[in-house]
DNA sequence: CTGAAAGCGCTTACAG
DNA sequence: CTGAAAGCGCTTACAG
């Protein structure tokens, strides 16, 4: 089980080398020749010293393999560099970026995050409330399904700064959501870009605030470039499946050719595939005779589709990485003023807007990296 | 920030209790009118004493909302009832279900789980060792996309135990993936038990191990029915994708009546979506021509697929929670023998195998075929 | 039954 | 520049 260098080993072994116990400070110091502080400090690098002093420390520490114990050092320092995640997205459509973002860019600053994950249970969230505060988590990031819901509604005082993103937060409180706005401007731009004037909206029910978000921006969009059409029978909610996307498209046929839109922005990626679904089959051609742009950048649909998807990115990885950073500062006493902080998206073209003249293609086009192109649910191997 | 009750607040706070810092086990001592010691073996259920004194001491705990520090007990027990979950899926189809499903079960043991996501980036995944070896984390589960791929290649002596979950493992080491065998026999036992006895196979890339296993159930199950076809050519291993079963779905037409399969098992949901679509697209009805099973119970796809796809669950949620509970017996010092162990998968029964005679039935189960008959594009959902 | 002491592995003033 | 001491918040033998 032990691999650990012979060299270095003549003496036998004094009681605080026993083979197989952890290597502690104390080792390297008497390794060294130095005191235990003048080890820490040195390590540290803090406090002033020799050159060699400090060198021969790290030459004992590497040698030894020493791994500073961070439990002690969270228990003097009153900072353990940890944070915890608490989701109520057991799915993980939006919580495994989020996370990811969040871990890769606290692992660069030796934070650690724990994954709290609740769903909706109310007893669930208790315990992993009370569990992140006997761990002394530094903060707490509370990531959910969507941005105008609470993931905890009675958030007790944790005496610890918390985070909210892709959910609700209260006044006073900080949270972190896509600027859905933006987003849809996003993609309407550069639909009136590529010369399209009739651009209409779908998107899923009301009473979720992305859909009105959404439709602001898209509406936004067509008044900046004149195109907003009179009434608001032109937005389309409904549902967020492929389903309610196929039936708009049915209903395509229904209109005079006068009447039918050139393009249609749509609220997610599902919704998209089912309306392309329903115009091909009905002999359109997308995006020559139609252009569409779909919401999410949902792998799965957008690269599914039939031509991929061009569609609207939420970037959820970048928002996990920013609400953690700004956590740390949070967490280092800096002042942070509370609101809600709207990240923007990116729009990632592929195909099926077709090119236009705007010239908008990327090197990537039509596809991600190869690095990115993973055997998506590829069923385990 | 504090909103501690001002009950029993009347005295000035002594310096052990400064409002806003944390209260310890002295200050539920000194409450209690009791040793520290004696404080700590009363909340520990520990040692004997009287039961007076105990509730005095829980009494004192509870109402200064005493909460024991997880970083000083850790360092004494040397146990910090922390895991780490490092996993190679950013993407989140395989891993989130085992995060929760590890989660929850630790949640309720006290034990607190590190998220690790590391890509396959080497230099995370040093990192992220490395943290959580600093964190003195009681264990490891390592987990993976693919059941025939290390996540880790050298693994390098962590002190700790690992399992490995749903990735490859090495001679010596603990394993947890699904009963990939087990779960193509469920499908097609379920086929055959319908009355289906032209049972094809379609699934993704050879080499995968999911692949060749999940074929191997499927002639088994077949062999034990005496249907097994001469040949291996009804096997048909392609891609992961939704095009290459559609364009195996199109396949179908080219084959004389008389040789078509009257049901397809699928190696995972999207090949069975495309086979259903372009079986749809060409007039053959599912389930009452063809039946077909999908594999993954990506519910997106399976709930999205006209007829709602049956399909085989992995269980992955079991999987990490059987993983982890495993783990805690190798760090409790429990004897644990080595090797791999596969996991039941389930099958969920929708709609896209029909009722047949086999009287297996559910309430929501037999939609019309007139119904069932749509084109390509109504498979949405 | 209860408490004083030592110690987990570190860091941090404070002396020398 | 270096080291002895105290202490972070707890638990665990060991005395009383």
């Amino acid at each position: 089980m032990d691999e650990k260098t012979f060299s270095h080993r003549d003496e036998p072994p004094k009681d605080e080398e026993r083979v197989g116990e952890r290597v502690t400070i104390r080792d390297v110091a008497k390794q060294a020749g130095v005191s235990v502080s003048t080890a820490s400090k040195a390590l540290n690098e803090r406090g002033r010293m020799t050159a060699e002093t400090r060198d021969r420390v790290r030459q004992a520490a590497t040698q030894l393999g020493f791994t500073p114990n961070a439990l002690a050092r969270a228990l003097v320092s009153q900072r353990s560099f940890t944070i915890g995640l608490l989701t109520s997205d057991t799915y993980g459509r939006f919580t495994l970026p989020i996370a990811a973002g969040l871990s890769a860019a606290m692992a660069d600053r030796g934070v650690s995050v724990f994954l709290c994950a609740v769903g909706d249970a109310q007893d669930r969230i208790d315990i992993n409330l009370r569990a992140m505060q006997e761990k002394c988590v530094d903060g707490l990031i509370i990531a959910g399904k969507r941005i105008d819901r609470r993931v905890v509604r009675d958030l007790p005082p944790l005496g610890m700064p918390v985070i909210h993103v892709n959910a609700a937060s209260a006044e006073g409180e900080i949270g972190f959501v896509p600027d859905d706005i933006g987003g849809a401007r996003l993609a309407v731009e550069h639909l009136i870009r590529l010369g399209r004037r009739r651009i209409a909206h779908i998107s899923g029910p009301t009473n979720f605030e992305a859909v009105t978000l959404r439709e602001q921006g898209w509406r936004l969009a067509l008044d900046d470039a004149g195109l907003l059409l009179p009434g608001p029978a032109s937005a389309l909610p409904g549902e967020w499946s492929e389903a309610y996307g196929f039936a708009v498209g049915q209903r395509f046929f229904d209109r005079p050719s006068s009447e039918r839109p050139d393009a249609y922005f749509c609220g997610n990626d599902q919704i998209a595939r089912g309306l392309i679904d329903a115009l091909s089959f009905g002999g359109v051609c997308v995006p020559a005779d139609v252009a569409v742009v779909g919401y999410d950048n949902w792998e799965l649909f957008a690269a599914a589709t039939r031509p991929p998807l061009t569609t609207v990115d939420m970037c959820l990885t970048d928002l996990g990485g920013a609400a953690g950073l700004t956590l740390l500062e949070l967490i280092d006493g800096k002042p942070v003023s509370p609101g809600v902080r709207r990240q923007p998206c990116r729009l990632v073209v592929r195909q099926s807007c077709g090119t236009g003249s705007a010239g908008y293609a990327r090197p990537q086009m039509g596809g991600k990296p190869e690095e990115e192109r993973q055997p998506i649910g590829s069923s385990t191997g």
